[in-house]
This record gives structure tokens, sequence and C-alpha cells, in this order.
DNA sequence: AATTTAACCAATCCGCATATGATTTCCCTC
DNA sequence: GAGGGAAATCATATGCGGATTGGTTAAATT
């Protein structure tokens, strides 16, 4: 029932060479099934056959509206925020935060440039000058992407990015209601203040250190401390 | 210039009423302009001086062709792998990984369930058996995922996933004709044994150190070693 | 009876009309 | 003539219908 007949293995071989003839081209597309049975004069069953052999082998794949791409899988080109944020819990998203961007933080440390650091010092500024909370939020979130940018790795600042998006979107709407106005002796002034002079002195680990200090605090302010169950 | 009739602080008056009534419905997105300045009876120009405000205290955003909208920022729904890619480097991706896939092998080493390891062990069989460079690919892409998955943290995994789509689309037609078959004593072999049975014995430690020294092997095997220069 | 062919289905892409925020221009009123 | 408001205009984003494509089923042909 695999290799019922002798037209679908000529199909098999005709398209391994029409593979071969493309791959150098360096195109990826392959043309509609319909077109290339005719094109390489076999049926488009026999075709169909022998594209869900390489498709199996994972020389192609294939998908509906589309067309047949030569290549091992679809490469994904957009990652949806909102798939990510869906299946988690503001626990996790502190847990990839404590991962990431402490080491982010000693990247810049280390590839940070003297604009990149006067940025985040007028950030910092602007941080105590808030009167809002909401414009607390902003700069504070202006402030850790500055610091993201700084490590001269856009990988790492697209990760961040998409951490910041799903960290925005799993806890949307939650510290909005406690007083409108900025916390005057907050933890978070002196934290950023350490992360950002870390970095300045080229202190990899001190960066990385006060970073990770840092998110802790917000981590225990977030969850309400239960100081006897641990 | 700021603040020239009275005619705008009426209509940033009303517009905060009607903000303050829309956000206890939980709609965000307010009407057009053109109906909300009849609607609240002030002039277009009024009504966007009082959003102009608005915007720039934080509580609103705007975008052509969208509309206007409550909240802090846009909070873009999707990534784009390409953009990402596009601005970037092996070298970058490199470093990315370096930094997140021993934490996250650490977090599988102590959230992984007896099925994950189970599965892991399967793919680390298939690796062995993979006669073709992008078989072995696809098992190679598949271990490293499971331990993704192991980690129970949906937003590692979704980290995970991102970077490894930038990866494949920026190292996209690289060792593709080194021979078709599969490396016989491939150091990746041993280093993925290594790996896996740190998490199973849930050394947490030595999961973590196993993934990097796989990955700066890789590193090594990537970058034609140049011994002399450093 | 088997295979080819055609027809149909579901998902995707593409072009055009529409909607929206931003900007400019024109006109009216004082 | 100067200011302000309404309308026109622009640039961008969305929504929808038709065309395209892989996947499936039925008819036709040999």
């Amino acid at each position: 029932m695999d290799d019922p007949g002798n037209g679908c293995h000529a199909a098999l071989v005709q398209l391994q060479a029409y593979l071969a003839q493309m791959d150098h081209a360096g195109e990826t597309r392959l043309p509609a099934e319909r077109e290339l049975s005719e094109s390489l004069g076999v049926s488009r069953g026999d075709l169909r056959k022998a594209l869900a052999v390489l498709e199996k082998d994972g020389r192609i794949w294939r998908h509906v509206g589309r067309g047949t791409f030569v290549g091992s899988g679809p490469v994904e080109e957009t990652i949806g925020i909102s798939e990510i944020a869906g299946r988690t819990n503001p626990a996790d998203v502190m847990r990839a935060r404590l991962i990431l961007e402490p080491e982010i933080a000693r990247e810049a440390a280390l590839h940070a440039t003297l604009s990149d650091i006067a940025a985040m010092r007028q950030s910092l500024v602007q941080t105590r000058e808030a009167v809002t909370w909401r414009q607390y939020e902003n700069v504070d979130n202006l402030l850790h992407r500055q610091i993201a940018q700084a490590s001269r790795n856009n990988v790492l600042l697209g990760l961040f990015d998409v951490l910041n998006a799903v960290r925005r979107t799993v806890v949307w709407g939650r510290l909005r209601s406690e007083g409108a106005r900025p916390p005057a002796d907050h933890h978070s002034f002196a934290d950023h203040e350490r992360i950002v002079e870390a970095i300045a002195e080229r202190d990899l680990g001190g960066a990385a250190a006060a970073m990770r200090l840092h998110l802790q605090q917000v981590e225990r302010r977030l969850i309400p401390v239960r100081e006897a169950a641990e």
C-alpha cells in the first residue's frame, strides 16, 4: 500500500531531481501541486505520495493555503504573546525574569556605551520625579528596557521584549487601586541606582547581583509575604 | 498656548468623566474622534488637545488607523521573528543561548516529571539512530525543546521557542554541505546524555553545567577555532 | 479494479474599500 | 486681521471578498 505502482516511484525520483535543482537556486517554495504535477508529467496523486515521503523525511513541509517549502520546519514567523500569557501565571513570569534579567544586566555592564549610561541616569531622575503610579511604571519599564538595550545584543533585547509583553498581559490590571501617588521611599529607587552604578563601573557580577536583588524585592512585594510558611 | 481657551479645559473634564465611566465597563477602546467630539459637544480640536494631555500622562495611547485606547502602552500582540533575526548575528544568538538554556536545564532538573525524562531518553536513542543530518537536527531540536518543556514554565518555554526560531532563521542554510551522514562519535551524543542524566538525578547545578558545556562545544564547532588568536 | 481526473473543502494570501488619527487648508466670526 | 473651528487631505491600519493552495472526496476512464 505504500509503494503500489511504479508511477509513485518515478514521481519521487523526478521530485528529488527537481528539489536538487531548486535548492541550488536558493529558492525555498516550489510550485503548486497542480502545476508541478503537469510540469513533471505525473499525476497529482503520485506527486502527493512522493511529497508525503519527503515530508515524513523532513526534507519539505507543507501548509494549506501557503504552499510547499523545502526545509525542516515551518519556522514560525510570529509568536503570539497572548498564546504564551494565556497558559502561564505571575509566578512563572517572575521566575523567568529572575533568570533572564540579571544576566542581561551583566551583559550591559560589559557592553554599555557612555550614552547608554547617560540615558539610564536620566531615567533614574525621571523615576524620582514621577507624580503618578502610571508615570512611574512607564519610566520603570523604560529603564529596564534601556538596560536590555545596553547589552548590545538584539537577541537578548528581543527576548526581553517578549518577556515584558507577557508580563504586562499576565498582570494586567493588578496594582491599580492602591493610591494614586508615587511611593516616597520606594525600595526600587535605591535598587535602580545600584544597578546603574554597577553597570557604569563595569562591575559585571555587581550588576547581575543588584538586578537579582531588585527583582526579588519586586517579587516579595507582588506576592504578599507569608514569612511563617517558609 | 497650552490652555488657550476654556473650551479645552471643559473638553478635558468631560473626557475624564467619560474615561471613568468607560473604565468600569472594562472596555478599552473609545469611539473615533469625529464621533466623540460630537457626542461630548466639544470641537475636535479641543478634544485632541485633551487627548494629548492624557496621552502624555500615559492614561491613553493612540495609533493611526486603529483608534484610541485606555492603558499605558500598545502591548504588542505578536513579536516578529525576522525583525529580531534581521538585526543580529550568530554570535549574539549563541550568547543568548548560553544565558538562557543552562538555566532552563536547571529548572527542568527541578520540575521534570518521570514521563518528561522518559521522552528525553527516547529522543536520545533516536539521536543516535539518525541516518541523515536533517533527521539529526530534527531530533536534536526536539530534545532541547523537551528540556524546556520539562521546566514546567510556559514563559521559559515561550522564550526558548522565540530564541529557537531566531536561531533557525539566522543560521539558515549554514551547515548543509558537509557530508550527508551523521557523525559517528559526535560530541553531542555524550553531552546530551550527561544533560539528561543530570536532570534525571535532580542535579540542578550539574544539569546547568552540562548544558553550558554542550553549548560551548557547539559554539566552538560553529565558529572555526582560532586558537592562536586568543 | 485501479488509477487518473475533476470537483469540493478549509485555510491562507492579496487587493481594494473603509475607518481612524494626524495634518493642513479654508472660512467664518469677532 | 487674528483666532478658532469645520472641512478637506494624508498616512496608516483594518475588514472583507476573491483568488490561491494543500487536503479530501467523488466521479470518470481505461
